[in-house]
DNA sequence: TGAAGTTTATTAAAATATTCACAATCTTAA
DNA sequence: TTAAGATTGTGAATATTTTAATAAACTTCA
């Protein structure tokens, strides 16, 4: 696996996820089969795009037919990593961390959280059957290859990252509402909605 | 306002929210001027991309100086929406619901959560200071004006995104872990912390 | 079985986005 | 006040991404 012809552009990339959710869904419904055009409908992606994009995958689909939803399914979650069982790790066990360990759709989507970790004495323990260990304790508990974890702290930012990138971090979802820095090889996808509303009141005003 | 000299490019667009909050930390720290040259290593953007996307905004630096930090704040904060106190709305009050109605830097940034919806009778109530509505009085509570909601509701999630697009929401910051279908003219920004896993777990392959 | 009708995969063209390179213009220090 | 030094803003060049166009190949139905 993961033998991919050329390399596969940022942007495709991106989109990836979004073919991925939606292809979950027609499958619930008991859609079998489905064409770009079709498919172009669903996550307002133009059918050439899709196609283009589908192809850095493979020749997934048949010509007359279309694909076939299943099997996009399963190409997409190997190389989406869905058979990686990635160990996760929660940073920051507040209010949304502790919202983040009790959503129930991570096991066998990417992976599962294995443990968390706070700074503050009262939060150690255990939530939601995930336990919680000062951050103090951070190598001791770092889950054997352990690449990703979810920042929720909202003090220290930096010096978490810091020792995080320190432990052996390569990816940070970053819930934090300040901006942190990480060496090169360490990727950051920031998830702040503060920064989302700023974008659709702009989206929104440039158009009209 | 908003009379920009040309369309910004969406690429631009979405590094908007980057820089201005990049700005907010150095202003922070007590930074008073920065050239495009150090914000790039701060944020990882070329300066050469910096000062292009600024300039979409105007000529906001001076040569051989660089760029006045609180100026260029100020500037970003006009066209990112700072200035006009959206009223957002959550739809539903669940866990995530709740830390997001605990997050306290809403205010004088873009706006203010007015009042959150949720079907459950027992959420019904007030949080956090927080009034929260049922569902179905949606039309009667939604604020004056009120263009972008925030969606954290875990069931019947197209059967809400419809509701909300009827109730003439343009905007939806979306938290939900499922496909949904707006119609033109309705923006979606999707926060799907499984995609970002996912994308990082790509990207991480990818570089291997 | 074969012909008509579809749809993919891909080459080429167009559109976007990034980076280079440097003139214009400001700062700063003597 | 002026000259040296620095950095912006922007045409031009490059790179990337999207879209158009179409040949190849599959399905389906008679």
């Amino acid at each position: 696996m993961n033998n991919l012809k050329y390399t596969v552009p940022k942007a495709t990339l991106q989109r990836f996820p979004v073919y991925l959710k939606a292809l979950r869904k027609l499958d619930n419904l008991g859609v079998q089969r489905i064409m770009s055009r079709e498919l172009s409908e669903f996550v307002d992606i133009e059918p050439t795009t899709i196609r283009r994009d589908f192809s850095f995958l493979g020749s997934l689909g048949k010509q007359g037919y279309g694909y076939d939803v299943s099997a996009l399914i399963k190409v997409f979650d190997q190389h989406l990593g869905g058979q990686f069982e990635e160990k996760l790790i929660i940073v920051g066990a507040g209010n949304l961390g502790r919202a983040l360990m009790n959503y129930n759709r991570w096991n066998h989507v990417v992976g599962e959280i294995v443990c968390a970790f706070d700074i503050e004495a009262n939060k150690i323990g255990s939530m939601y059957e995930i336990p919680v260990y000062p951050l103090s304790e951070l190598k001791q508990h770092i889950p054997e290859g352990c690449r990703i974890a979810i920042l929720t702290v909202s003090k220290d930012v930096q010096e978490t990252v810091n020792l995080l990138v320190d432990a052996g971090i390569k990816g940070i979802v970053d819930f934090t509402h300040e901006h942190i820095q990480v060496p090169k090889g360490v990727k950051v996808k920031a998830v702040d909605v503060v920064s989302m509303i700023q974008e659709l009141v702009f989206e929104t005003n440039s158009i009209s």
